[in-house]
DNA sequence: CGGTTTTGACCTGCGC
DNA sequence: GCGCAGGTCAAAACCG
């Protein structure tokens, strides 16, 4: 599988969130409150969602390919916070850039519950701060040249300058769409949110420590360089203020 | 020792 | 006003 950074993930989902598509539109009673409607809406608004196939992040994990397998993006983050979700059998991780002090920029992860190897990425507040291009950039050359981004095709390849599968607001990566769910607001049926949040029949404690285990979720990379950064920020902050 | 993760408590917004 | 759910805080534990 080739595919990994393929639109074709972050489409495929989309639809799947799609009431022609929703598996069992009896399988929650949770998706007619409309209390829980108007959350989903809430939360969605301002915010930028990307989807994430879970399995070849771990693949190449696995592989011991870690460091250079596309992190999360070029930021690290730290988590702050890990919350339930009602209705759905997957935590929501919620995660701060650490990559500079003061940043505002944050991101939550949660699996898809249309496709439980799909991680929903969504991202609110911009940086105030670039990323750490240098590595970013020989990184995803690195990627490049290994072939990792190869056999993508169809023009789905996302800009691997910007690790594309998990950019942030500067990119207009083709999986990142705005506030996707709400644009489809007149598909948001309750169904929909019956498909999505409906729970499941696995054991919610593997669930949750498979989330635990997701990269997304514990993994801040390049911690090294972000901390220098972060050190480099404040003390001009310090000098500067 | 400093940064990150975990997790329970707290805050806020919304519907009833 | 109350209850619910999502989001955030903060202290303790953990880790390199």
């Amino acid at each position: 599988m080739n595919s990994r950074f393929s639109s074709n993930h972050f489409v495929r989902d989309i639809e799947n969130y799609s009431p022609e598509n929703s598996a069992d539109s009896s399988s929650s009673a949770m998706a007619k409150d409309p209390k829980i409607s108007s959350k989903i809406r809430r939360a969605a608004v301002g915010k930028r969602v990307s989807l994430v196939p879970i399995k070849d992040i771990e693949r190449l994990r696995l592989k011991g390919d870690h460091m250079s397998a596309p992190p999360s993006d070029s930021w690290a983050w730290r988590k702050y916070g890990q919350k339930p979700i009602k209705g759905s059998p997957y935590p929501r991780g919620y995660y701060r850039c650490s990559s500079s002090k003061g940043c505002p920029a944050r991101k939550q992860v949660e699996r898809s519950r249309a496709d439980p190897n799909m991680l929903i990425v969504t991202y609110s507040c911009e940086h105030n701060h670039p990323p750490p291009s240098d590595l970013v950039h020989s990184q995803s050359q690195e990627l490049i040249s290994d072939n990792k981004f190869s056999s993508i095709g169809d023009g789905n390849l996302i800009n691997g300058g910007e690790f594309g599968w998990l950019t942030d607001f500067e990119s207009t990566s083709s999986i990142i769409l705005e506030s996707p769910i709400l644009m489809e607001e007149r598909r948001t049926t309750d169904r929909e949110m019956a498909m999505i949040f409906s729970t499941r029949e696995e054991d919610e404690s593997d669930l949750f420590a498979d989330l635990g285990e997701l990269p997304e979720c514990s993994t801040v990379f390049r911690r090294g360089m972000a901390q220098r950064e972060a050190e480099q920020r404040r003390r001009s902050l310090a000098t500067t203020g």
